[in-house]
DNA sequence: ATTGGTAATGGAAACGTTTCCAGGTACGGT
DNA sequence: ACCGTACCTGGAAACGTTTCCATTACCAAT
């Protein structure tokens, strides 16, 4: 059938030379006769050679591929990250095997498991929750890894992160700077770091700011478009005194402006509404969502450098400190959600 | 430093047996005493044993992965194309190598070299406008490939499709019933093969309607944000009679709907829109958009499916005919967007 | 003319698997 | 007691590279 595919052997026994030489002139290492060079890289043309990776790899026990890990590739900020991740991949000559884990540590596991089996130079992921011996495991095996977003509950693994302490801080302040006094926040599971992390910025900003903390309008929401629905519907009912709503990730902005929308409040003269984490559709909104930035695609190519350019620093040598993890900073987007508190509702 | 990772010698050593009896305890082939197997396994399990894919793939000369290529991760097709093709990948026990062609032939050239050095079982690829030589050189050295969302340039490869004439149809009728008969049309670039049969679908349903043809309704844009405002702005201004927009894709849908806005005038009293391909901000417009859904994360998984479970089908054999594609329905979604047309402007 | 050095070359080992093949052992049937 | 058979096992080859090392050839300098 598909005849055998030609091999480095072929390639020297066409051109009269050993497979040495047809090694050096394609890989452009060592010395060889301009002569020799000429009807290598001729025969190599004529039998449209394909050098296999694999073998080569296999000698050279490095594959030049990194692993990334992500929830879903379908959520903006995971795509942005991957974005980020497959351009440094690219200026570094590496390949990027993707999968998702769908946020299951057990499928998470099995990935990494597979990850290793291929020999990839690196792992990036953006962890699940839950479920840390997987990564320990990879790491003792000599497999590099870095965390993107949040440090999942594995100590010492090197990570970049956005700010999102100061994120959060800065839409608060922007928030109480407009007059805001009873603000609303949709939070994300308690269960994972971003989500607890944003939540205690919130709380932590008002207290800074002497406001007075009201814990009647903090709800939670799983990770889902309908838990998220439920939560901003929740609070939207119960709490009629807000005036401004801050959700906690794009799954609760989106379930608040379509609540918002569907309570008929206007937005920003009724209620103001921001969230963390821009996407697209932000700026889509009628009006524009007042959003926090995280930078994806620049955490992606961080992670990336980090992972291969800093020997030793995501690798098996520094097993227990991953050094200071590497903190980019938010932007916030002021767009038309937000003005100043409705006198009253 | 990081000793020599454990390889399949080390365990049978451990174990007191030979490679071969390792192999077939890990691999369940083949037949081994109860007392053996648990040696081994034991034997394994304290050594923290992995085993390689490169040694196990250049044996078998079949790597289990599949290349997946498209213009751009970030892009809501594509990233549900991905998810799709993951998916499948999953189930057939495969892994994916994703790469973005940035929508660059020669990029995309160099790319497709890569798969194909690194011996992937099959390439999944939304393929770049033009250059179409790396794709038959791929075919020629055996490797299969399947193309989604057009059949570029290439003929003879087979394809996944979404009935995007029908799609098309579907809404130029619904725009239609609505009343519209001046209805403007925003279009891709006229060399990509999806912007040219959209636009085709689009003049051919009016004519079959019996609506008079105006060309001056129909504007191209290049695939930018920035051309794709320009399009719809400049069509906006110069026409003024129209009563409903149809957007040729989702940037484009995306440049009618803040045009519309900069121009104060209401969705759908005074113009109605609605755009092919659906994404998820269609949703959160206000008023929620009309679009055309296409089936991504199923073309994905279809593709996957055509490309390694049809023996020959994507592959060397049928190197002059990939059959009839196979082409999925799209969903006209109905939402808010679209109204009886206004009476003047 | 001999030597020493350098450039060019090919053979062979190694990377980690799988699998063919041959050999060995145990056991049941005659 | 012998043979056939089934089961179990290990050695070795093969997959396609890269690179070490040895060999040859050539040239310049003595």
């Amino acid at each position: 059938m598909a005849s055998r595919s030609i091999t480095i052997k072929d390639v020297a026994a066409t051109a009269g030379v050993g497979v040495a030489t047809v090694s050096r002139v394609l890989s452009g290492t060592g010395s060889v006769s301009p002569r020799t060079r000429e009807r290598v890289l001729a025969a190599a043309k004529q039998l449209d050679y394909r050098p296999s990776a694999l073998g080569r790899s296999l000698k050279l026990q490095r594959t030049g591929s990194i692993g990334l890990l992500i929830p879903d590739v379908t959520d903006p900020f995971s795509a942005g990250l991957a974005d980020g991740v497959l351009e440094c991949a690219r200026s570094l000559g590496e390949h990027v095997i993707l999968d998702v884990s769908r946020d299951d540590p057990a499928r998470e596991a099995e990935i990494v498991d597979r990850f290793v089996e291929q020999r990839v130079d690196g792992i990036i992921a953006l962890p699940a929750r839950g479920g840390a011996a997987h990564w320990a495991s990879a790491r003792r095996v000599g497999v590099a890894v870095v965390f993107v977003d949040h440090g999942a509950d594995t100590a010492g693994v090197p990570a970049v992160l956005a700010d999102d302490r100061a994120g959060v801080r800065s839409v608060v302040e922007y928030l109480v700077g407009l007059g805001h006094r009873r603000i609303g926040f949709l939070g994300g599971p308690a269960a994972t770091p971003t989500g607890r992390l944003r939540a205690e910025a919130f709380t932590e900003t008002l207290r800074d700011l002497d406001v007075r903390p009201d814990s009647g309008l903090v709800v939670r929401a799983r990770s889902s478009r309908d838990s998220a629905y439920a939560a901003a519907a929740s609070l939207f009912q119960r709490r009629t005194d807000l005036t401004a709503v801050l959700a906690g990730n794009h799954l609760l902005g989106e379930a608040a402006v379509l609540v918002a929308r569907e309570f008929d409040l206007r937005v920003p003269a009724d209620v103001s509404i921001a969230m963390v984490d821009d996407v697209a559709w932000a700026e889509l909104c009628d009006p524009p969502l007042t959003a926090v930035a995280r930078p994806a695609a620049d955490m992606g190519y961080r992670a990336g450098e980090l992972l291969l350019r800093d020997p030793g620093r995501a690798g098996e040598r520094s097993r227990r400190d991953g050094g200071r993890p590497v903190v980019l900073p938010t932007e916030l987007i002021v767009r038309g959600s937000c003005g100043p508190p409705a006198r009253t509702r």
